[in-house]
DNA sequence: CTTGAAAGATAGTATTACTATCTAATTGAA
DNA sequence: TTCAATTAGATAGTAATACTATCTTTCAAG
């Protein structure tokens, strides 16, 4: 059997669905290893243009911007990862163990999804880690917010909070926790391979460790006292 | 007694010495003010060039470009961080009451500091909520590490994870740990202010539960089990 | 008095981030 | 079969950005 899975996504994020056409599929194939290539300060819709073989106003037919292209990337994966959260825990009782599950799906490198062939998950996830952020560290994060832009973000990070409740109906900061463990699966890879100093992973570069971290950190503090 | 502080900076940042002269310190006051009120994207040396009143090309003399502009600042802001970290735990022996003090200094609202008169410091605060992680999430990173333009944010994640360790020897990630709270300082802050479901504080916007917050959390983790 | 450093003035270039318009190819409904 | 709509390709153009170059003025220290 073959499944197809298809991730629904705010209709504002562009301008015409890049899911439902051939050149719209190429525009986010080629984009995500674009933006790995080059980082996204130094891509440009023109690299994408010819990489594909189209033209730059053929890709602003899909996307206002590139920020816009970065946003639905992003919102594009945090989506996809919840829906592996809710799939791999589904039949899970025992809320830690789920929450190991998250854990180790935020932290543990992506293996290509067969199911999405257009996307290359890997690299997406790599994406993440370093541009990840930018996608709101703007001056308008918050008439983009207006416009629902996060909202894959912020339903993924209110699932990870319901599973701390789970564990733990007592615990004062959930939706805290749960952003602080998103944002440093990423951010403490990123480190360990860029900045090692400001990790104690540096030497093996073993995103296991990363793993260990936060259990450590997350079981620590939901720990009923 | 008039005190003057003086934060060495690493001569790779800069082309000229912005503190040596009347039209460096303009550039630092001034890229500050902008930056804060365009945010880093939509600011531009001509743009800061107009607002002083000099030229592009004088700004050019200073800095390389903008991105290093802007590591220049984080560098400094990093640099006098720890100063007031060391000022402010100086005398005090409980390493947790020093912990506490620290998560105060990176999660609070910053005072304008006299000492520095060509540097507004609340504004400062502001930028590297928003973008510090800029400087270093880049394609480049490793090559500017190598020239140790992180060098105050990885002495001052050293001197967390030092206290870290003096509070519990065998506590395993002090480094991670620290960085984690030098990041969720910011950021918290940040969702707190700008995406507030991804937080517990959205509604009260005070930055005493976000200190509340990261106390928890720490002091979870490195309590001797 | 002169000389060298800093800054001002002006100009110019390649690239970026778009917008506009026109034409060609496909497709599917009348 | 044809007509109309949708999609994409081709081309051109603009304002702004991110620089580099050069020449002149100012000013202060030796």
């Amino acid at each position: 059997m073959e499944v197809q899975l298809q991730i629904k996504m705010n209709e504002k994020l562009f301008l015409r669905d890049p899911e439902q056409t051939e050149l719209g599929k190429k525009i986010i194939r080629h984009s995500i290893q674009l933006i790995y290539k080059h980082g996204f300060e130094l891509f440009t819709f023109k690299k994408l243009a010819e990489d594909i073989g189209t033209t730059e106003a053929g890709i602003y037919r899909y996307f206002e911007n590139k920020h816009r292209l970065l946003i639905y990337i992003t919102a594009w994966y945090w989506g996809w990862l919840q829906y592996r959260v809710i799939y791999n825990t589904n039949n899970i009782k025992d809320p830690i163990v789920k929450l190991k599950k998250v854990i180790k799906l935020l932290a543990t490198t992506v293996v290509d999804d067969d199911k999405t062939i257009h996307i290359n998950e890997d690299l997406l996830h790599q994406i993440i880690i370093s541009e990840g952020s930018k996608a709101y560290l703007t001056k308008h994060v918050s008439e983009d917010n207006k416009e629902q832009l996060f909202k894959p973000y912020k339903d993924l990070c209110a699932v990870i909070a319901d599973i701390i409740l789970e564990c733990n109906p007592k615990y004062k900061y959930p939706r805290s926790l749960a952003s602080t463990i998103i944002e440093m699966a990423h951010f403490q890879n990123f480190f360990m391979n860029n900045l090692p100093s400001l990790t104690d992973f540096g030497t093996t570069k073993d995103e296991k460790k990363v793993v260990s971290f936060l259990e450590d950190l997350v079981f620590s503090s939901i720990r009923k006292k």
